[in-house]
DNA sequence: GAACTGGAATAACCT
DNA sequence: CGAGGTTATTCCAGT
């Protein structure tokens, strides 16, 4: 793709410092800058935007353009290639791709951008690698029923077409696009590629209306796999549903159905944000997934893309025809692709016709090429800033499937819906900003504020194979957004505004359920769907220091139960009032939750390491004090009076058989250890913090962050500790000179010491419930652009025992600078679990929590640090800002 | 008319 | 291998 370079942007110094850059203006990209923007795809989309504005912006690669773009489709989602018309039967793995200019309205569209002309040309696009969002290639493990059952099935059903089904043209034209070479090469590929990208593309309903997906549904026999997997590999209509579905569907949600492109079109605009989603979209399929897809899991195109460019990518200035297509292609990918379709006249158009939010409009100076990929554990806090969710979701939300409509944004508890801020010193924003803004980067950027769905078990938060967000427009909606793709992950990009005094209500975001058998084909992927159902929200947030370097910060939310069957008859809990007791029992406990009966039954067991119960007993229930939502319990005596250390067991309602909560933990204390209580209501998340302060005595104070979760695989453990472990100890406060803006580290920093993180903790068999979430986080503070890539911080994907799933670079960690936050991620439950490190070191015993959640709640406290340190932070900031004033900014980043 | 919902029917799966 | 209970998906209909 080529980069059109504006003549008149002097400020090449200052671009390379940050990077890429896009002149605000123009947009157009500096020249010769080697990014690293593996991802087309994410970037595309933006970019598309972008053009629309400004004609020519293209980033191209040095490859071949025409390679190239295709490649970054099938990143992105070529699905679009394959019209919902019908396009031709692809057979072989080639994708088309209008450009918009074809459109009449596109060009109305353009009219800021005379420069750029859209091509009309279409291009079409060779697909490597056939599935979307997860690699078909290889059957999961995990997969295996439901694969067996395709396997199987597919024979049965369609014999002759066996095993070439999915690359078989006839199959599906649709699918075609999206199947990619590989795909053809196996059936699960093919297969895979189908469906599980398409979702993001259109659901059917929400945007195609037409005739093709009508047909499909009618039955679902028709259904892809006929009606439940065995669809893929019929060339039924079914399949035309998910063309584009698999690698779309993460990008694209039903929601982009025309009507909310739209909307979110106010978003598009903004170039910057799009050129940094396909910049941290290359990255990520570079580093994290990419590892993983580059054996083949990943589809081709995803992984070629980022490779090839990763090499190196120097922007070329161009017309913008080749690039247009590209951008197009990207932008197709997301939005167009999939409803685009549905109604005849819908075409692109729509999208661009939408007005660009002012914020997103303007260009976004700053891009970090570098953004840890989304399995990376980050913290929430780091320095003076803390990224919070001040209102948390509710813990039940029916995610919609392709196949129905929307069934709205998740909302939070109370009513409304989630809130999530960035709490930093404004006067830091500030100078910031100001330096920034004197280096002509910005006016008024808003920061991004990415959401992605995660999961929400015991192992390291990493996206959500069988969920993505889903973007929710319209006229309830208050916030802006778009949507991109990241690794197969899609991603909603939300501004975050000083206006809004960096905080953002989370309307728009709805939870899209992919099915099992699509996802499970993917190559590399090994996780189950069946009964796999709870999700947690991911926010993260990537704040440019005007060093040069780029703070990440996450927040997860609580666990949310998104099947329908499970928000209706089984027992969820949210939050316990007690997280541990003396051995002796006799406690109450208030257990607050859902769905809880009268006859509901709590049952404390403790696994082995094998998993196998050791001991369970049935805890007493004060049945008078009974309520729907919430259980007073008296906490069993354990098994062993006499223990000389914390024990972590687990407890869960029963509403009968197979109506089981999730596990919740629970650590029994020595008899002799004071324990800290906390009343109930207030205290909820306490108790998880309370092991945690009573830490001294706990050797795995990190565990009892996870009060919610499931068991963890003993398995996972050990991975977690064996990859995780050294490493962590192996980052030391000394790097963490590097975040050295970061003042907090210092308290922050003993948490992640070796001692917190007692061997036991990383020892594998210590705790069959427990998780190494504790991972101390690793800020994401990342030195330069180009190194992230390099660094590891702690890919979620090795936590998994899955090979293939997510690919784990553990030991690339180079350059890795720790700050001295807290925990990672989140615990399922309370998502704060990030903060507990710092909880220890000066909170009292039962912070008083806002809402549900309440991580701010932690943050807060932890915030507390002194003054001196933001004003540490500030003249740090000071400083860099006053060299780069007296010496313009020469640096180059390679 | 479209986006949401709540319910449910029906296909797949599991035990 | 079949029965019966679960879980996953797809449909419907009302708001």
């Amino acid at each position: 793709m080529a980069v059109v370079v504006n003549p008149g942007l002097d400020r090449s110094e200052m671009i390379l410092n940050y990077h890429t850059f896009l002149s605000a203006e123009t947009y157009s990209y500096t020249p010769n800058i080697s990014l690293s923007l593996p991802l087309s795809s994410p970037c595309l989309p933006t970019q598309y935007h972008n053009l629309q504005t400004s004609p020519s912006i293209s980033v191209s690669i040095s490859q071949p353009s025409s390679y190239t773009t295709s490649e970054d489709m099938g990143s992105m989602g070529y699905y679009q290639s394959s019209g919902p018309n019908g396009a031709p039967a692809l057979e072989s793995p080639r994708i088309e791709i209008t450009a918009y200019g074809q459109f009449p309205e596109d060009e109305v569209e353009e009219n800021n951008a005379p420069v750029a002309k859209r091509v009309n040309s279409v291009v079409t696009l060779t697909l490597p690698s056939g599935e979307g969002y997860r690699d078909p290639s290889c059957l999961s493990p995990a997969s295996s029923l439901s694969s067996r059952s395709c396997h199987s099935e597919a024979s049965s059903y369609e014999s002759g077409y066996s095993c070439n089904y999915d690359n078989s043209p006839q199959n599906s034209p649709w699918q075609s696009p999206c199947v990619s070479p590989k795909g053809s090469s196996s059936l699960l590929s093919g297969t895979l590629g189908t469906s599980p990208r398409q979702s993001p593309t259109g659901s059917p309903r929400t945007s195609v209306t037409d005739e093709s997906w009508t047909a499909p549904r009618g039955s679902r026999s028709n259904s892809p796999c006929g009606g439940k997997r065995k669809y893929s590999f019929s060339g039924n209509a079914s399949q035309k549903y998910h063309p584009y579905s698999p690698n779309q569907s993460p990008g694209l949600s039903p929601q982009t159905s025309p009507r909310l492109s739209m909307t979110e079109d106010t978003w598009l605009p903004n170039t910057n944000q799009y050129t940094n989603s396909a910049i941290v979209a290359a990255i990520n399929a570079l580093s994290t997934d990419g590892m993983t897809d580059i054996g083949e899991g990943i589809p081709l195109k995803t992984r070629k893309t980022s490779m090839d460019h990763s090499a190196s990518v120097s922007l070329k200035i161009e017309p913008g025809g080749e690039e247009t297509g590209s951008a197009e292609l990207c932008h197709e990918d997301y939005s167009t692709s999939r409803p685009a379709f549905k109604k005849e006249g819908y075409t692109r158009t729509s999208f661009l016709d939408v007005p660009h939010h002012p914020y997103w409009s303007k260009p976004k100076p700053y891009i970090s090429p570098s953004l840890p990929a989304l399995d990376w554990q980050l913290p929430s806090s780091s320095g003076p800033y803390s990224l919070q969710i001040e209102v948390q979701p509710k813990s039940h939300h029916r995610a919609h499937y392709e196949t129905e409509g929307s069934r709205g944004a998740v909302k939070a508890l109370a009513g409304g819906h989630p809130v999530v801020q960035l709490k930093a010193p404004l006067c830091l924003l500030r100078r910031v900003r100001t330096y920034l803004r004197l280096h002509g980067y910005m006016e008024s950027e808003p920061l991004t504020l990415q959401l992605f769905i995660g999961t929400a078990d015991d192992r390291l938060l990493r996206p959500h194979a069988f969920y993505q967000v889903h973007r929710i427009t319209g006229k309830t909606v208050s916030t802006p957004s778009h949507e991109i793709m990241q690794a197969n992950t899609k991603v909603l990009e939300i501004p975050l505004l000083p206006e809004s005094n960096m905080r953002a209500i989370i309307d728009c975001a709805g939870i899209l359920k992919l099915r099992n058998s699509d996802i499970e084909l993917r190559k590399g992927e090994t996780d189950i769907g069946r009964k796999n159902t709870r999700v947690r929200m991911v926010f993260r947030v990537h704040i440019n220091q005007p060093n040069g370097r780029t703070v990440s910060l996450q927040v997860a939310s609580n666990p949310i139960e998104c099947s329908q069957r499970s928000a209706q008859e089984l027992p969820l809990v949210d939050r316990q009032s007690v997280d541990s007791c003396p051995a002796t029992g006799g406690e109450h406990m208030l257990i607050s939750g859902h769905n809880f009966q009268l006859d509901s039954k709590v049952v404390f067991v403790e696994k082995g390491q094998d998993g196998h119960h050791i001991w369970e007993i049935e805890a007493k229930v004060e049945k008078d004090s009974f309520k729907t939502t919430a259980l007073l319990v008296e906490i069993p005596t354990y098994r062993n009076q006499r223990i000389s250390s914390p024990v972590l067991v687990n407890f869960y309602i029963c509403n009968g058989k197979r109506k089981r909560s999730q596990y919740q933990r629970f650590t029994y204390l020595p008899c002799n250890v004071p324990t800290i209580k906390t009343e109930p209501h207030d205290d909820y998340e306490l108790p998880r913090l309370c092991a945690q302060q009573h830490s001294p005595g706990l050797t795995k104070p990190y565990y009892a962050l996870q009060a919610v979760s499931p068991m963890m695989p003993s398995e996972h453990r050990a991975c977690v500790t064996a990859a995780y472990g050294p490493q962590r100890l192996t980052a030391k406060p000394s790097s963490l000179s590097c975040s050295s803006s970061s003042p907090s580290t210092s308290p922050k920093l003993q948490d992640l010491s070796p001692t917190h993180f007692s061997p036991q903790c990383l020892s594998p068999g210590s705790n069959p419930g427990l998780q190494p979430i504790a991972i101390p986080h690793v800020s994401a503070i990342q030195p330069t652009p180009g190194r992230y890539q390099q660094s590891v911080l702690y890919p979620s994907g090795s936590a998994s025992s899955s090979p293939g799933s997510h690919p784990s670079t553990p030991s690339s960690a180079p350059e890795l600078i720790f700050t001295p936050t807290h925990s990672l991620t989140q615990s399922p439950v309370t998502g704060d679990a990030p903060e507990m490190p710092k909880v220890p070191l000066r909170s009292g015993p039962s912070p008083l929590l806002q809402e549900e959640g309440t991580p701010a709640t932690l943050a807060i406290s932890i915030k507390q640090e002194p003054q001196e340190l933001d004003q540490m932070y500030l003249d740090d900031v000071n400083e860099i800002i006053r060299n780069d004033l007296s010496s313009i900014s020469v640096h180059t980043h390679a």
